[in-house]
DNA sequence: GCCACGAATGAATGATCATTCATTTGTTGC
DNA sequence: GCAACAAATGAATGATCATTCATTCGTGGC
């Protein structure tokens, strides 16, 4: 904090316990992207972080407590975001907060491979569902409300027909789901854009007066 | 085959190779759906199977052959179901296929809990990507492909105004994977009833004269 | 009834890896 | 400058686990 910090940026060793914290869990994303979570040794997450082996049983306890951090930042980071949208109330109307929903769910920063590959890592791990559960379960209950809710808004606008905003909620998060994970394991097949564009279809065949088919 | 395997079923010892990796694929099923991929150890698996620790390694080669058959056959035996669907000439009409496509994917032995944790085991896996693609990637190509042509045939049928048979497609098999990966994770926030209502309730907004939306 | 062979076993081996902690190194207050 | 402290290091330790293989055990042919 005093002058001998800014001298050189040669040989910075002491470091805030906050900014050590942010390296580890950058280099363990990439790690679980790269190796999936079997994979992840400290000795790479160290590596892949340019510091000393010893470092992350400084910051964290232990390696499950390193891994359980890293899904929450990944999951706190999105939820932010996504509650940003859905609390505001400076959209011009509903269809405009139904837009922003969607280009947030496919902006880079949420599809970043890294990310998503610590999601689905932990979804994929039965050992870590009980850790996952108590990190997202009250989360994910909630955003599924507003959501439910943020549809029903929508369906009482416009008098649909056959639409269900229970149903189309559901369906709609695990639809994002499913495109996010088969984006990471086949980018070829199912391009980010694809994934985008098939999303923006789903909402405008359900709510054709409030989301057109092409952006 | 001779008299003396009938007698008893008190020590049947010796076996016939396919039996065992029959017993042993199973039991790596059920650890992997327990433990996750990372918690599998060939003591346990072996354990479960009520078999000694050497057997896998004497019929499968090593640990990573046994995971990799554990999951072509969970694939394989969908795929099997799904193309028999698909390939049949025998429905009254595209309604009833589609129809028996959807019965298929909700019905109780695809959505077994054991099978779809080694499915999103192995997704979730980036290690095992590149294994996953090898046994997949053509089969999930070939499928997305059919049931894209099957779509366009609903399509034609009716004249649906904004329907597109590509992008429903995708979206129908990411919304099939993305209610498996809900209903495998929080079972109480999405049973599986209500994962098959949803599925339904897309096709039924997606093609109103073909699918109702109550079963 | 006995032999020979193949299936099955599990103790032993060696590799990998998380964790510890004595030592080193940079930083800050004086 | 220097003492006292805190942060960082990485060699050493012990635990876990896949794999091997010498031995045991059933089975079918005779």
């Amino acid at each position: 904090m005093t002058s001998t910090n800014k001298k050189k940026g040669l040989k910075l060793r002491a470091q805030p316990k906050e900014v050590r914290k942010d390296q580890l869990i950058r280099a363990t994303m990439k790690c679980i992207a790269r190796t999936g979570l079997s994979g992840v040794t400290m000795a790479r997450v160290t590596t892949e972080a340019g510091l000393s082996l010893g470092i992350a049983n400084l910051h964290f306890k232990s390696k499950e407590k390193l891994l359980l951090e890293t899904l929450e930042f990944v999951t706190a980071e999105y939820s932010r975001g996504q509650q940003e949208i859905l609390n505001s109330e400076s959209y011009p109307g509903v269809a405009a907060k139904l837009e922003a929903l969607l280009e947030f769910d496919f902006s880079t920063p949420v599809t970043d491979k890294d990310k998503m590959a610590v999601w689905f890592a932990f979804l994929g791990e039965a050992k870590s569902r009980p850790t996952y559960q108590r990190i997202c379960s009250r989360r994910d209950s909630m955003a599924e409300a507003q959501i439910t809710r943020l549809f029903q808004t929508v369906i009482d606008e416009a008098a649909y027909p056959h639409a269900n905003a229970e149903l189309t909620a559901a369906g709609y998060i695990a639809l994002v789901d499913g495109l996010w994970l088969n984006t990471l394991v086949a980018p070829r097949r199912l391009p980010r854009k694809k994934a985008h564009r098939v999303a923006r279809h789903y909402l405008a065949s359900t709510f054709p007066q409030h989301i057109s088919p092409e952006p």
